[in-house]
Order: structure tokens, then sequence, then C-alpha cells
DNA sequence: CAAGGTTGGCTAATACGATTAGCTTTAAGC
DNA sequence: GCTTAAAGCTAATCGTATTAGCCAACCTTG
């Protein structure tokens, strides 16, 4: 019997396919094995549990999106910067629904979890990008999860198809650039109260 | 062997109570039954399974959510209104943590699903707070997505423990809070660009 | 190149949770 | 007091995660 090769990116990378195109819930031991031409108890020897797979999969996604957002700002700031920033979050998340889903309920072991480092780069991009406006050092991190809140809250509401009617969610999200760019605009000190 | 006296709303508050208790994962046909007093099977009685239990939940919770912001914002209006929705939801979410996690994920099957319902008058209290800021009629759908996109995602991040860093998350709120209110005035249509 | 140990795969077995089948008793209505 | 639908039970089935223990394939080292 020739050997796999596989190693625990390998698995990882094939259940977050999976997540991708079945949803959290499809991603079980048997159909990961499969897919690798594997049986089921072969997985243990790269993963620990079902559960370190999701923290895989969800370490994985938010490595994943801190790239795209890094990329996407690169070279712009203000509100390009915003736009771009927001977009790149958002397309990530549309397009891996699956992974990112593990993402909520996962939480970090610690401050050397590979999830809790990509999720600082995450709010790394995001500080920058804020630095753009004028907004107190003080307030930063309020600033930061606010952001976070609005992207993940939207990100994961489309995601889920949670908006019921049919207003275009495009426009939808162009709004909502607009609205953190003038809420985050008029949180300047020097802006009427 | 005497009855319970069960019926689908009670075996639906108890997998609630239980999911606030255990997290959306600990919710086990074993574990309700256990604490309903009954054998596992018996639940089949009232629910078709545990997909439909988790739907139960998610339209429960959906509808608490609703009360509580109907009652937080009634005679209130403009940013105190704001302010109200805004802590009556969140507090919910902390209050009932798992619970309001089965919304997540739970799609409703049809215009007449009590989750659906539920969530329209979530969305009827934010429209009526919404009244309080000059927003363009047809950019209602927008902001209302916007609105319900920050608090989701602020409630669901800080539920899940999600916000790393320990600035003080009460201070972190009502930031968020003065710039969702900002950000609201400044949609109005003779607000300068 | 051959020996030896480590690694990665396998089959078989176990455990647990959801679900179904089919029986029995309660209690509600006539 | 009967009849009957509903609500509970036990026993059985099934799918999935996980563990135990075996064996072959690779890597190392002489």
């Amino acid at each position: 019997m020739p050997r796999a090769g596989l190693d625990p990116a390998a698995v990882v990378a094939a259940a977050a396919a999976l997540a991708d195109e079945t949803g959290p819930a499809g991603v079980t031991m048997g159909l990961v094995a499969e897919r690798l031409g594997v049986r089921t108890p072969s997985l243990y020897k790269h993963i620990d549990s079902l559960a370190d797979l999701n923290h895989g999969i969800a370490a994985l996604a938010m490595a994943e999106a801190a790239d795209a957002i890094r990329d996407a700002v690169a070279g712009l700031s203000g509100r390009d910067a915003l736009a771009a920033m927001c977009r790149a979050f958002r397309d990530y998340v549309l397009k891996h629904p699956g992974r990112y889903a593990a993402t909520t309920g996962a939480t970090a072991t610690g401050p050397g979890d590979p999830l809790a480092l990509a999720g600082e780069r995450v709010i790394g991009s995001m500080a920058a990008v804020l630095r753009g406006y004028r907004i107190e050092p003080d307030q930063m991190n309020h600033a930061l999860r606010t952001l976070r809140s609005l992207l993940h809250g939207f990100a994961t509401l489309q995601a889920a198809n949670g908006f019921q009617w049919d207003a275009d969610q495009e426009v939808s999200f162009t709004w909502l650039i607009d609205f953190a760019h003038r809420g985050l605009m008029s949180m300047s000190p020097d802006s009427p109260s």
C-alpha cells in the first residue's frame, strides 16, 4: 500500500475545502479521509481530533483573511484603504463561508496559538487603516472592535443568508462602507459632538 | 409511569436553558431528556429532530430578543432610542449566549416560520429607531442591515470571548453606540458628503 | 547495500449520540 | 365505563468519532 504523503497542513486544507462546499457541519472525518484517498483512522496520525481539525480550519481561514486584507490595503490610505479592507474581508468570507464559519466558536488556546497570531495580523491591518483617521490613541481599541464587529457581522449574516429581503446586498455593503467612513471621520477629536 | 406533561415549547425551553449553560454543542437529546425527567426517545413525540430543536431554540431566542428591544425603546426616540436598543440587544445575547448562537446558521423555512416572524419584529423595532434619523426611505434597508450587522457582530464576538485584549468592553460598546449615532446622523440627505 | 527503527497506513473494535419500531399505559371525551 | 389518540417506555439500528494493535514503507546509519 503506497503512502499518501499527508501532513497536518494537507489534512486541514482538505477539510477547509470540504467546509466551503458542504458547510461546517459537513466536515466529517469520513468525508475528509475519503477526499484524501485514505481511511478514516489514518487522519489521527496528523490531527488530534475533530475539534483540533476545526481549530486548524479556523486558523487557516484567519490567516488567509489576514493575507487578503494586507494585500488589499497595500499602497492605499484613508477612505480608499477602508473600502478596500472592507471589501477584501467580505469577499474572502463569501468565497470561503465554511472555513470562516469555523472561526465563530473557535477560541485561541494561548498567545502562541496560530489562530491568535492570525487574528493579530487582521487587527494589525485594521489598525493601519484606522491610522488614516484622526482617532485618539486611547480610543483605537474601541474603534478596532467596532470595525471588526461591523465586518464580522455583515459577512457572517450574508454568508448565512441571514438577510431575508432582497435589496441588493452589494449596494448595502457600499452603504455600510460609507457609513463607517463617516462615523470614523466624526470620531476625530475636533469633530462636533 | 406518570406523564411528564411535556409539549414542544417545554422541550425547546429546556434545550435553550441547556444551551446557555453548556454552549450550543452541549445540547444533546440525552441531556435535554434527562433534564426533563424523561427518556431520550420520548422527545420525538414533541420535536422532529435535533435540527428541529435547534431551529426552535433560534426562534425562541429571536422572539425574546425582539421583546427585549421593543420594551427597551418604548417611549424613547433619537439617540436615546438607539442606545437603549443597542444595549438591550447586547445584554440579551450576553445573558443567553447559547440560545442566541443557535440563530447563527439557522435559516427560516419560509415566510410563516416563527423564526422569520421574530426576525421581522427585531427589524421592525430597529426601523422605528432609525425613523428618528433622517434616512432616505430607499436607504432604510441598507441602514437596517448595517445596524444589524454591527450589533450581531459585536454581541457574538463578545459572547464568544473573541476580543483578546482587555480594554473594558463596556467602554468599547459605548464608543460603538456613539459611532453608530454619528454615522447615522451623517447619512441624512442634507449632510455634507 | 543491509539492518533497524520510526512513521503512516490499515483493519477491527469500542463508545456514544440520533433516530426508528413497536409496545403499553395514561387520560380525555363520549 | 369504553374507545382512542397521545405520551411514555424498551430495544434495536445506524452513523460517526476515537482507540488498539498490526504491518508495510521509508529513512537512517553502518
